[in-house]
DNA sequence: CGGCAAAACGGACTACAGTCCGCTTCTATT
DNA sequence: AATAGAAGCGGACTGTAGTCCGTTTTGCCG
């Protein structure tokens, strides 16, 4: 390996900013034709019929090209996910009330809580396609996860806030809300009740009792 | 078809116990050899390495067989991880406290949590072979569901217990504590400690506060 | 513009889950 | 003990995820 002069001053471009080496621009093409594709192929056949070569036909690429960009059908599957949680994610930062800003704390997590239950059910398949054991990407849980942290500082709930984060998710998981609605047959706004109850439990037995009026499950 | 004359008053043998046309001995040594062959292997390659042909040719039966009996991968998995279930809902229901009857409520609660959060940790890999996306068998999460709700209302707990079960199981599913525990790194000891708070915040936030002096885990 | 190294491509190849169907073994019956 | 038919068996066969490697494209530099 040798090294010329020209490498050792020139700090090519500012590596500061935009400091990846990124993406060739067949890669880039190939990427979002092989995302579209697949995304219609799921709403048109249905996710369980998909296959990655067929993937891959309708994308006009080959079979190879898919597993370099997406390592594995499971990744796949979660990149195409992580398009409805980023466009979660810019309502939760700077969509309308009371899922967005503006709201009081308390409005703003019983509608987490709605809205985590409400795409949790509408991409059931695709979240237990997109492996990880039906648990959603690492960023957006982080994303999530972070973002009930706030809302708990703002409603002054002492305590572990990072598990309690995690103790208001869980039960909004796919895998458990399938469990409940799809096989107990249980019905959705019990559930949604059920949680609000949580919510208000834990929010409430701190010393700090924000939430007066809570909303469809009130606490006795 | 033809019906004898036999068939028509012949109860065959009190068909109220024992309403089943069994299995027969072969298959039922089949089974056994297939469970045990597949524990084995998994003991002593690891999960990922056990193919189905391997664990038929250790029992030493075809593969039609496997898939006869057990269904799925997913389904043979589910089977050997029922064992460890059944050992440990024979701990609840008999064995000595706190986990087994004898203790106070409160404690009782306790020990489910911290039993729960060993066995989802020890049997991972088991539980995400297992299939139904982590979750555990329908039946042991019947019954660990049916065990809470019981414990919950010892402890004068009010409010819908069927979700406040499914409250404090969710947070120790093996997905969730895989993501906390290898993933984010977190102490298991302060996963446990979160629980615990958890739990004492929805059993102290009911209008009954049973629970004077908690565990590991004081609540202010 | 021509050359070059790195990155990307694609389709043949492998490994494993799951199916199928003709053959064997068991059990109940007489 | 003989028998019939149900239940079980097993291994060849199929479909799909994932790998490999020789070929092509791209972006850069002189």
């Amino acid at each position: 390996m040798t090294i010329t002069p020209g490498d050792l001053f020139t700090p090519r471009a500012l590596p500061l900013l935009d400091e990846r080496p990124p993406e060739r621009r067949d890669a880039a093409r190939n990427r979002m034709a092989l995302l579209e594709a697949a995304q219609r192929l799921i709403e048109h056949y249905g996710i369980d019929k998909v296959t990655m070569d067929a993937v891959a036909e309708a994308a006009g690429v080959g079979k190879g090209t898919v597993f370099r960009r997406f390592e594995s059908r499971e990744g796949l599957m979660a990149a195409v996910l992580d398009h409805s949680e980023t466009e979660w994610q810019a309502a939760v930062i700077s969509g309308p009330p009371p899922l967005g800003p503006g709201a009081p704390p308390w409005e703003r997590l019983l509608a987490f809580g709605r809205s985590r239950l409400e795409t949790s059910l509408e991409h059931a398949d695709l979240i237990r396609n997109a492996g990880r054991a039906g648990t959603r990407s690492f960023a957006a849980y982080s994303f999530a996860a972070m973002h009930l942290r706030y809302l708990l500082t703002q409603l002054g709930v002492a305590g572990d806030l990072q598990l309690l984060a995690v103790a208001l998710m869980a039960p909004l998981e796919a895998p458990i809300l399938d469990q409940q609605v799809r096989i107990e047959g249980l019905d959705v706004g019990r559930v949604y009740d059920g949680w609000a109850d949580l919510a208000g439990r834990i929010v409430g037995a701190s010393p700090y009792p924000p939430p007066a009026g809570g909303a469809s499950a009130d606490r006795t």
